[in-house]
RNA sequence: GGCGCCAUAGCCAAGUGGUAAGGCAGAAGUCUGCAAAACUUUUAUUCCUCAGUUCGAUUCUGAGUGGCGCCU
């Protein structure tokens, strides 16, 4: 089976550099599983390399969306095989490299997702019953069509609970039901998993120097001309920390020392559920981020034996 | 120097003569169509120090220490 290379780790961590030693070594290219990275015009924030940084190594699904557009896994699964296979095509190895571990996991599992449009009118609906009876009674709802799945959702998990009732709405079958067809084809790769770490307090001092330099990058700069552009109707985009931070503080809602510290703590923050995400990924070979690059890189050479 | 107020976890903070709310941060976790999102669990044998009153004090009394405010 064709092997694929996969390589996550949280933010910060060093994901990049070593990707792309990676890809000059075993003559690779890069599909990018990064859930901002993906929207154009968001460089700073997104920490996105640079054409420089990238040594001519191509990378695949990194600024190909606008940051108007919605955009989600099932988008994603498409995007990241295609590209697979356009690079397995030209005899060169993918790697994918990311820190969105819902994204890795579409790959990895070899999830499947069938075509389901989003109605985003029952999704108002269901919002207007939340007001007007409470969420409790959705949940009780979800819980007559799907009991199975309900084990797994807190009854305060509104996004959860709606999707269970959206899924049912749309498809006739219950969310446990389309989770088990998702997985009947198997996986159609031999995945090679690898994941980034190093001790925690010196990740979070590299999170807190990152963000200082897109400060002085200029991140409010592109913050601030991305929502003068666009303004309400940036969607998912606007979740990417130190950008919704730096849309406050434009607002005057906050200092701008306010605004750093924030954005030092969600990043922070993220990259500790990056890490819980990452650890429950069977057969995932760890890394220690503060290896040399090319020693990391042999070390993954012999894991791809 | 005098008078007054305050002192509770890393931070903010409630509280009572009977054995410490809550929020934030931290830690751990969940995750199949917004995921850098959303959600869950968890965190002080101890309330500045010493002495006293009391069956029992973080809570009352006294002294000390530190901080804040006002006055001279």
């Amino acid at each position: 089976m064709q092997k694929v290379v996969v390589i996550c780790g949280p933010t910060a961590s060093g994901k990049t550099a070593l990707s792309i030693e990676l890809a000059k070594r075993i003559n690779g290219e890069i599909v990018s599983a990064d859930s901002m990275q993906i929207y154009d015009e968001m460089n700073i924030g997104t920490a996105k390399p640079d054409q420089e940084e990238m040594q001519g190594i191509k990378h695949y699904l990194i600024g190909n969306i606008k940051p108007t557009n919605r955009y989600s896994v099932s988008e994603f699964k498409k995007d990241a095989i295609s590209a697979i296979k356009e690079i397995i095509s030209k005899e060169k190895m993918p790697i994918v490299v990311g820190g969105t571990g819902l994204y890795v996991n579409s790959l990895v599992y070899g999830i499947d997702y069938p075509e389901i449009q989003t109605n985003l009118e029952y999704r108002k609906e269901l919002e207007k019953i939340v007001e007007e009876k409470g969420l409790q009674y959705l949940f009780e709802k979800a819980v007559e069509i799907d009991k199975e799945a309900m084990k797994n959702i807190s009854p305060n998990d509104k996004k959860r609970i709606l999707r269970v009732l959206e899924i049912y709405k749309e498809t006739g079958k219950t969310k446990t039901e389309l989770e088990r067809e998702s997985r009947k084809n198997g996986i159609p790769y031999d995945y090679k998993i690898f994941a980034i770490n190093m001790p925690r307090e010196i990740l979070y001092d590299r999170i807190n120097r990152r963000v200082d330099i897109m400060i002085e990058k200029g991140l409010i700069d592109e913050v601030s001309s991305l929502y003068e552009k666009y303004g309400e109707s940036l969607l998912t985009s606007m979740q990417a920390i130190g950008y919704k931070e730096v849309v406050e503080f434009l607002k005057g809602n906050c200092t701008k020392e306010e605004m750093i510290e924030k954005i030092k703590m969600e990043t922070r923050r993220y990259a500790k559920r990056q890490l819980t995400w990452f650890r429950k990924i069977e057969n995932i070979q760890w890394l220690d981020g503060l290896n040399d690059i090319q020693n990391n890189v042999n070390i993954i050479l012999e894991g791809l034996q």
